[in-house]
DNA sequence: GCTGAAAGCACCATGGG
DNA sequence: CCCATGGTGCTTTCAGC
């Protein structure tokens, strides 16, 4: 499973807009759609494309507070991560967690209505039996950049023709 | 621009399938074609739903490399943080950027290929001018939740019928 | 604001270069 | 691996309620 550079074109097209037509996307690569189509399904069925969403902006809506948050766990065995992580999977308030090594065992961005929200759900993780040792919290203040598309470019290099 | 229980179905189902057909958005949420154009032409337009997106999986191609970063800087006018933001705007790698309160000024997520190009990357920017005071770089070993959907009955509540 | 129908268009499969 | 064409179903509009 190789990208060439219609591939290219065609990811990057739809990290843009994930329901152009394939008519719109033939155009915009410079195909036919039939190819397009093959291709789409390809890269589907691989799983390079994992699906499409919705991008969508509550703050207009609602009030939304966002944190950046921390986590240490007090021990560092299998089972402890894996109870860890179930738990957050099943947290719908955490929308992004990535496990890290070097002193932080977790970076966690989780989104409620406010600080008040945020207080009952971390303290129900830590009555949770999680064996969280400590956190820090970082509320944000901005959002500079929000889960942009991925640069394509510099990770697939300027080979792969 | 309040959302009734048609809104939230529609916008559940949209975070899941982005590329879900008004038709099967309409049997999805009980309701014909119609309506559901109706609604999702005020959704777009309002800026609710801010666009479409492929989800892209790119670890089946090339090495990809994930970095959670915090960034202090030096000092804290506003041309220091617009400085900043608008290099980080102009910088690919960097899929996520968070303005926080707290200690830390930003946490980042960075997307390169491997720990060489990160510490290319990040020599960059402090080679920049940017005033960076101090980073923290943790690198991630295991995604447990990447950019999930949003907790939209947390956030709005049980009321807005 | 929803229903239903009708014109236009996208999707996807097939056949051919 | 790309192009061209056609049947099917979706999209979008527009009356009517």
């Amino acid at each position: 499973m190789a990208l060439d550079s219609y591939d290219r074109a065609i990811l990057k097209a739809l990290q843009r807009d994930g329901r152009i037509t394939k008519a719109g996307l033939a155009e915009r690569v410079n195909l036919t759609p039939s190819p397009v189509w093959e291709r789409l399904k390809r890269l589907e069925a691989s799983g390079v494309i994992a699906g499409y969403a919705a991008r969508l902006s509550l703050k207009k809506l609602a009030p939304v507070t966002t944190v950046m948050v921390e986590v240490v766990l007090k021990q560092h065995r299998a089972a402890d991560f894996e109870r860890f992580e179930s738990r957050i999977r099943a947290t719908p308030e955490v929308i992004d967690c990535q496990a890290t090594g070097g002193g932080i065992d977790y970076v966690m961005k989780v989104v409620v209505r406010d600080i008040d929200a945020y207080q009952r759900l971390m303290d129900d993780l830590l009555e949770s039996g999680l064996q969280i040792e400590r956190y820090y919290s970082y509320v944000v203040t901005k959002s500079v950049k929000d889960n942009a598309e991925l640069p394509l470019d510099a990770l697939l290099g300027g080979d792969t023709a």
